[in-house]
RNA sequence: GGCCCGUUCGUCUAGCGGUUAGGACACCGCCCUCUCAAGGCGGAGAUCACGGGUUCGAAUCCCGUACGGGCUACCA
């Protein structure tokens, strides 16, 4: 067997779309798996929508993935280059084969034309695509009005004699279509461009493209294409279409179903290895049990015939829960060092706060990792033990310090914690242990109050080693302004006559 | 309209002629417990879209229907 090439050739008119993503993944994991080669190619053949931020948005977006390509924008390589806008003469010199073959023709139809055409023919006898007008026009008249400047773009003429164009997709199996439902597809526009159908073949077909592994969108344009490869007497490469993926409403994926792109997900605290790892199984599996993949196994194990041929539906829900999971499996240096861009990016700390504390955080974050699904959650859940005081949220004050001896329980146990020499956490459970039954409460009221106290909130990290990464001093501080918030609710109350 | 593809718990999937149709997420309950998580245990949830065949036997093979999607562009 020939060495494996294959190619992910986004389109730069947006960023990189979740769809897009396991696209890529699934041609890299095929391209490593085989010991092939991964082509990055940038489809910008539609200039009034591809911009140069884009480009690099997609390159940022791979990356952060994990996935490198051995030839591409940035990489460089023998094929380049890799960029459509840059191979014109590339897609000129394959019209001249196609010409030469017998196989394009001129044709002068405008747009308006072939719209009215399109509607009659259509609705009336079910026929599709052009009728073929040009087609029949006199070769020599044709190459005169083509001389003279004539608008006009370069179809492809599909032969007359073919009953149908049948090809084994490495996913779906064997699909046929009839030849009569081929139509005379534009190679070249009236401004010279050529269209993705066009250019898609001549660049698979010089870039020695192996297998094509693309969305199930393509799979209706692939007789056609397959056509011009073999006009172009290249060998047809496989194709292998993949299964769309839809949004929670069984719709396609857009800006409605939240984010679209992957960046986005890196944004929104989504680790790589979890997104990778879900788009992975969207659409494909290595067994009935597996659901925990690395790229390395991802890349060991991929096949075609593990991939599914219908549309999955993109599940935040699961996402999140696979992003706990390898958010809970960092160890805790790796811990820290993703926590921090989102300490700073909160503005909790600046870097110059931070340094110094690396002992402090890692202390920190088997508490925080447990905790959250997505790294953007850590911010909320820290932000205590960043500020000198915090304010007592109302609902948290009326659930946990409502009671009637609640300022003599934050008292003792203010008291309480005046002893622990070091402050450490089983320190201050210790000291902390004995309270509730002295005081007669029940060990929840009383550690609930201490929480609220010094969280401001009923919900926090555990509350003894929370105390322990607060201090001492801050610890007592915050008992104390709670106690003086107290103090003033009652004021309040009286004033207002209740009890 | 035509052509093509698809259809297994709510979701992702396993299954490739004989299974009590398996797993995961989500959901519910219990345990653990200073809150929240995490974790452990258990539960509910799929007449395999529907109708015909083929077969001793069909979620698995064939045909049809319905529904969904794609293509039918001088978009990609």
């Amino acid at each position: 067997m020939q060495k494996v090439r294959v190619r992910f050739a986004p389109s730069p008119t947006g960023h990189l779309h979740i769809g897009g993503a396991r696209t890529a993944i699934y041609n890299w994991a095929f391209a490593r798996h085989n010991g092939g080669t991964f082509v990055l190619r940038i489809d910008d053949t539609d200039p009034e929508r591809s911009t140069q931020e884009n480009v690099e948005a997609i390159l940022r977006g791979l990356r952060w993935l994990g996935l490198d390509w051995d030839e591409g924008p940035e990489a460089g390589g023998e094929y380049g280059p890799y960029f459509q806008t840059q191979r014109s003469d590339t897609y000129a010199a394959a019209l001249e084969t196609i010409r030469a073959a017998g196989r394009a023709y001129p044709c002068f139809c405008s747009p308006a034309e072939l719209a009215l055409k399109r509607d009659s023919a259509r609705d009336a006898r079910g026929l599709s695509g052009y009728d073929r007008t040009c087609r029949c026009l006199d070769a020599d008249s044709a190459a005169s009005r083509v001389e003279a400047g004539e608008p006009h773009v370069w179809r492809f003429a599909v032969p007359d004699d073919l009953n149908e164009v049948s090809f084994e997709d490495a996913i779906r199996g064997n699909v046929t279509f009839p030849a009569s439902s081929l139509d005379d597809l534009v190679l070249v526009r009236s401004d010279g461009t050529p269209t993705y159908n066009f250019a898609s073949v001549v660049d698979d077909a010089l870039m020695d493209i192996t297998h094509v592994i693309r969305g199930d969108d393509h799979l209706s344009n692939t007789p056609k294409q397959i056509l011009l490869f073999e006009t172009l007497r290249h060998p047809v490469p496989t194709f292998a279409h993949l299964p769309m993926i839809w949004g929670a409403d069984g719709k396609r994926l857009s800006k409605r179903h939240g984010a679209t792109s992957v960046e986005a997900y890196r944004d929104s605290g989504y680790l790589p290895e979890a997104v990778l790892n879900y788009l992975a199984l969207l659409g494909w599996s290595l067994d009935a049990e597996t659901t925990l993949i690395d790229s390395r196994t991802l890349v060991e194990t991929f096949s075609f015939d593990r991939v599914s041929s219908n549309p999955a539906i993109f599940d935040t829900d699961k996402l999140e829960w696979l992003n706990g999971v390898y958010i809970r499996a960092l160890d805790v240096d790796e811990f820290v060092d993703r926590m921090k861009p989102w300490i700073l990016g909160a503005g909790l700390a600046s870097a110059e706060e931070l340094r110094g504390l690396d002992d402090w955080l890692r202390k920190l974050a088997p508490l925080v990792s447990e905790r959250a699904k997505r790294m953007d959650e850590i911010v909320p859940i820290i932000s205590f033990l960043f500020s000198q005081d915090i304010a007592i949220a109302p609902d948290a004050a009326a659930k946990a310090l409502s009671f009637p001896d609640a300022a003599a329980t934050l008292t003792a146990a203010r008291d309480a914690l005046q002893t622990p020499p070091g402050f450490r956490d089983s320190e201050i459970e210790a000291a902390l242990r004995d309270l509730p039954a002295a005081l007669e409460q029940k060990p929840k009221t009383v550690f609930q109050a201490v929480r609220v106290a010094v969280t401001g909130t009923t919900v926090s990290l555990p509350l003894f080693e929370s105390l322990e990464l607060l201090g001492r001093d801050r610890t007592v501080a915050r008992i104390s302004a709670a106690l003086t918030f107290l103090e003033a609710r009652a004021r309040v109350d009286a004033a207002e006559g209740r009890t």
